[in-house]
DNA sequence: TGACAGTATGTCAGATATGACATATTATTT
DNA sequence: AAATAATATGTCATATCTGACATACTGTCA
């Protein structure tokens, strides 16, 4: 990972190991950030397909706009529970999400 | 959803919504319970494959033996968060958690 | 330009998940 | 059977996540 992407994501309040650390630990943060991100992105292309402000999805999951904002912004604060159960109120299957997982459809950060 | 499932389940420390409810929004309860589940079938299935006790996986990812006994167990206090990081901790790609997610390799509760 | 809808970002009190511990239950070994 | 290892279950203080709110930013339309 280069300087540049970690500054982003330490932006979004993620703290990352330090560099020392040796690469196979790094390895798994970053496959647990990139998952959350690619659910994020997922959300924002599903909610966006139908249509809906991220104020009135935020009302169908009793939620809050800010919250649904932090959602698609990968923001650390946010659960992988949150973005699934959100996911799932968008009428996304387990297949779709099983996508979202997967590195196939991978993006850099 | 029969009763002695949803008995089960709520054995494990899952509120249900009321049997009333209409059904789509209980499926997709039982969407995000049956991942979690899977999940940990999972965790089970690979900690055992590694010959790791409760205790000693538990020590290697900085938890307790008893979380790790209520993340296989399906308890309804444990988080998608804990149980993605502990699988990606034993080596499962994210090939692998996308076929968990997935509800092709579906098992009834 | 200003008004307005949508989104982003920061903060916080309350809600939920966490590791740790105690203790019970269930294999496994001798 | 008794000792030992492994797993299950309950509880709790603390850590982390949450919705809510305030407020800032970004478009877009008149």
């Amino acid at each position: 990972m280069n300087r540049a992407s970690r500054k982003k994501l330490e932006a979004k309040g993620w703290r990352l190991g330090d560099a020392q650390d040796f690469l196979e630990l790094t390895d798994k943060e970053m496959a647990f950030i990139e998952m959350k991100l690619a659910l994020g992105r997922d959300l924002k292309k599903h909610r966006q397909l139908k249509r809906l402000s991220q104020a009135a999805f935020a009302r169908r999951i009793n939620s809050s706009q800010s919250r649904v904002a932090k959602m698609e912004a990968g923001d650390a604060s946010v659960s992988m529970d949150l973005l699934i159960k959100s996911l799932l109120e968008l009428g996304v299957s387990r297949k779709e999400l099983a996508r979202s997982i997967d590195q196939s459809n991978r993006r850099t950060v």
